[in-house]
DNA sequence: ACGGCCTCCTGACGGC
DNA sequence: TGCCGTCAGGAGGCCG
């Protein structure tokens, strides 16, 4: 489900709620996640104050102090704020995980298919192996032009997976890569290599633009994500290619190409897109 | 180091 | 109505 744009807009709905809060319990239904949930959450968690959640890529981190909760909203994972009498709402069948803080306030976690993840570390964040590999956070200024088009001088994958690469960027998922190639005009399979300066610096400015966008908009809401207060993004309405397959371009009525590139659903106009 | 492919899992949808 | 194949917003891991 989530791209950077929606689990921007999972923490900013749920922070206000959480964080100055204790712990209070801690039910895990199904620790079968990516990988397992510690067992011993509970035991972690309980009495201690969240003190902020912060957002690397797509990792939410949750941090107690002592340690941080590293947790992975994987392809159809979401997490939601129940409060009051709502505390007491019976768990659904995939409602997996809910800390319940104290005050009347819980984190609900639902993920039919189960690739997300939590984890738990104690060791400084730069470290973990999920995140020290991880390149520049891409609305900050550590991912620019001459960035991208260095490291991507000799690189023969497609464009598209290479922006997908957390490696080189984290956070640009299919929707928004289809979406920022189009932008800027580039074909999604074009060799990474055969991009000039120019191109390099123009992606980097929609793919800012496109994420930046989605966020104000609540992220985009394709089938059940909600932002964690239950509301839910309206980017969809301005998504240019993704999931537009054979309609019209919006730009030059040529209907859109769909193709598949990586295994992944690839759109683009060929009128527009060089 | 790189590129391509597979995998985890459930649910929705289209075709027969 | 049901069965089967395909696809879905991620990304680590493996193999050549």
């Amino acid at each position: 489900m989530p791209e950077l744009p929606e689990v921007e807009t999972t923490r900013l709905g749920i922070a206000p709620h959480l964080v100055g809060r204790k712990v209070n319990r801690v039910e895990v239904r199904n620790a079968k996640l990516r990988w397992p949930v510690p067992g011993d959450l509970s035991s972690l968690l309980v009495g201690q104050k969240l003190k902020g959640i912060q957002r690397r890529g797509k990792y939410l981190l949750f941090d107690f102090g002592r340690g941080v909760v590293l947790w992975h909203l994987g392809m159809s994972g979401s997490l939601r704020i129940l409060s009051g009498s709502g505390v007491r709402e019976p768990a659904a069948i995939h409602d997996h995980i809910d800390v319940v803080f104290a005050g009347k306030v819980a984190l609900r976690y639902c993920d039919p298919r189960r690739f997300g993840a939590l984890l738990w570390t104690s060791d400084p964040l730069d470290q973990h192996a999920l995140l020290s590999h991880l390149g520049p956070e891409p609305l900050t200024d550590d991912f620019d032009g001459d960035d991208l088009f260095r490291r991507s001088r000799k690189r023969k994958t497609a464009i598209k997976t290479f922006i997908m690469d957390s490696k080189i960027v984290v956070g640009v998922g299919n929707i928004y890569a289809n979406e920022a190639l189009f932008a800027a005009g580039i074909r999604p399979g074009k060799a990474a290599a055969s991009l000039t300066r120019a191109k390099a610096e123009r992606l980097v400015t929609e793919i800012k633009l496109v994420l930046q966008r989605a966020i104000t908009q609540g992220g985009t809401t394709l089938r059940d994500f909600t932002g964690g207060d239950g509301k839910p993004g309206y980017f969809a309405q301005q998504l240019a290619v993704y999931g537009r397959g054979g309609k019209p371009c919006r730009v030059c009525a040529t209907p859109l190409t769909e193709t598949r590139l990586g295994n992944r659903s690839t759109v683009y106009c060929a009128q527009c897109q060089s």
